[in-house]
DNA sequence: AACATTTTGTGAATTTTATCACAAAATATT
DNA sequence: AATATTTTGTGATAAAATTCACAAAATGTT
């Protein structure tokens, strides 16, 4: 059952591969990509066999065929756009981040109980108060929306994002959310990496092995 | 072995406890405590087991003992101080984030290249010129550091900041960073969590089991 | 054109992670 | 005080994820 590791390893197989192709690479290797990612060739080409992606015997991959095949994979056909809900610290970084569009994803709009003072400086996307936010989110057909508001106000506004038809959820509130619907829901807690680094940190001896290193063989030109 | 995840289910038991504790509960089940993180109770349990964690037969886990063994092992007995380099969008919204404080978490710095017009507005964290990185980082001890710079600057300053003598770090720069030492690196990769949402959101049919539910169980007075 | 080399693709084996299931202990009830 | 109920703690079991290992195919070499 294909889940969330499966993606993540393709996402960063093909940011991999966006790079091996800016730096002129016409094949790669599963070891190449392994090596980019932090993975072991096998896991690679497992994957890739798990999602009928192809190379050939001893000639690797095509870079350009590879790519199009997980952008197929991964709905690189079209633009998603994303809205934000909380246009304060984490909602600002993400409102005037410009670094999603060329993977296709863009923040279109930002709705917030505040609009007044919270409108980011260098805007180019508008905050909207919250209230116009599910009639947008069924008129534009919005199906992502990140939730970046205080953690009292998080499961409310999941409520109301599921209400409005939204099916995935990227949540920066270090709460669980409920719903009740399929709604997808990633978690980004902060909060939590930090412990962990804390924890290894504290631990050396009981640390963990997380980097695995093989690195080598040939870069392409051909 | 204990690793990430371990740590991370820790982590989140512990806040349970404290949202528990604050509710006024004595002691808790690890029915309770399944239900609040999104896990088993046998999962619960499990972890316990293995951090020669015990509560009592009939009587579960009493609030205040076991956050204690809990903040013991997370390393909850002292301030944790943090460093960001990059005071840019992310930097600053980490800056002047306080909520990291009540779990013992503290950044007490910033550098950038770039200290005219970067300093944050509601600055309370001094933000120093980069050259001051190293000198900082070993005059204060500081361990954990966080990578907030553009992508392109994230492999010189992982290399300054192992250099200085940092254990952990923590980056939201979407590539991979190498280093030789046995530093800790946690990826913060937005991109890919967002990516991922879209497959899942596009992939209704293959979605996957995420939530897992089977909240019920009693509330504590006594 | 035969032989050597490289790399894929994938079942099998292994390792890791999570769940089951139940005896033992603690508490509650009659 | 005997009996019933609840919940822990943990080996056993199952499921999931990763690695192994090698035949088959493609390419390169002599
Ligand atoms: N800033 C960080 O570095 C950081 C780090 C870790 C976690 N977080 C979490 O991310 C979330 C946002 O943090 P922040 O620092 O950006 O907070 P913030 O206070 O800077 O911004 C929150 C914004 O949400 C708005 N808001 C409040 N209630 C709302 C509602 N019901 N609907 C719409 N908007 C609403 C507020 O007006 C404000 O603009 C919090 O849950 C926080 O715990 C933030
Ligand atoms: N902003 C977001 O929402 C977001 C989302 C996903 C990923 N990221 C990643 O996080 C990182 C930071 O993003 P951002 O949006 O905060 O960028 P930003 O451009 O707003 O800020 C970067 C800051 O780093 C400083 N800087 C540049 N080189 C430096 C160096 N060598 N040493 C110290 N400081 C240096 C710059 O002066 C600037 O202040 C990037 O790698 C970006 O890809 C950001």
């Amino acid at each position: 059952m294909v889940n969330k590791n499966y993606i993540i390893r393709l996402s960063n197989y093909r940011h991999a591969l966006n790079r091996f192709k800016t730096l002129g690479f016409i094949k790669v290797f599963s070891d190449n990509l392994a090596d980019a990612t932090g993975v072991t060739s096998s896991q690679v080409r497992k994957d890739f066999s798990i999602f009928g992606i192809s190379g050939n015997k001893k000639g690797g991959y095509q870079v350009e065929l590879l790519l199009e095949r997980l952008n197929d994979i991964l709905g690189k056909d079209r633009l998603q756009r994303v809205i934000i809900v909380g246009a304060g610290k984490i909602g600002k970084a993400l409102i005037n981040y410009k670094g999603f569009e060329k993977d296709g994803i863009k923040v279109v709009a930002a709705f917030d109980v505040n609009t007044a003072d919270r409108v980011p400086v260098e805007i180019d996307v508008p905050v909207y108060p919250l209230e116009k936010l599910k009639n947008y989110v069924k008129k534009n057909n919005i199906e992502i929306g990140v939730i970046a508001v205080p953690d009292n106000a998080a499961q409310g506004v999941m409520d109301l994002l599921v209400e409005s038809g939204i099916k995935g959820v990227l949540n920066f509130a270090p709460i669980r959310l409920r719903s009740d619907t399929d709604t997808i829901i990633n978690n980004v807690d902060l909060r939590s990496e930090l412990e962990n680094l804390v924890y290894f940190v504290n631990a050396t001896g009981k640390s963990k092995a997380r980097n695995n290193d093989k690195g080598k063989k040939n870069r392409e030109e051909q």
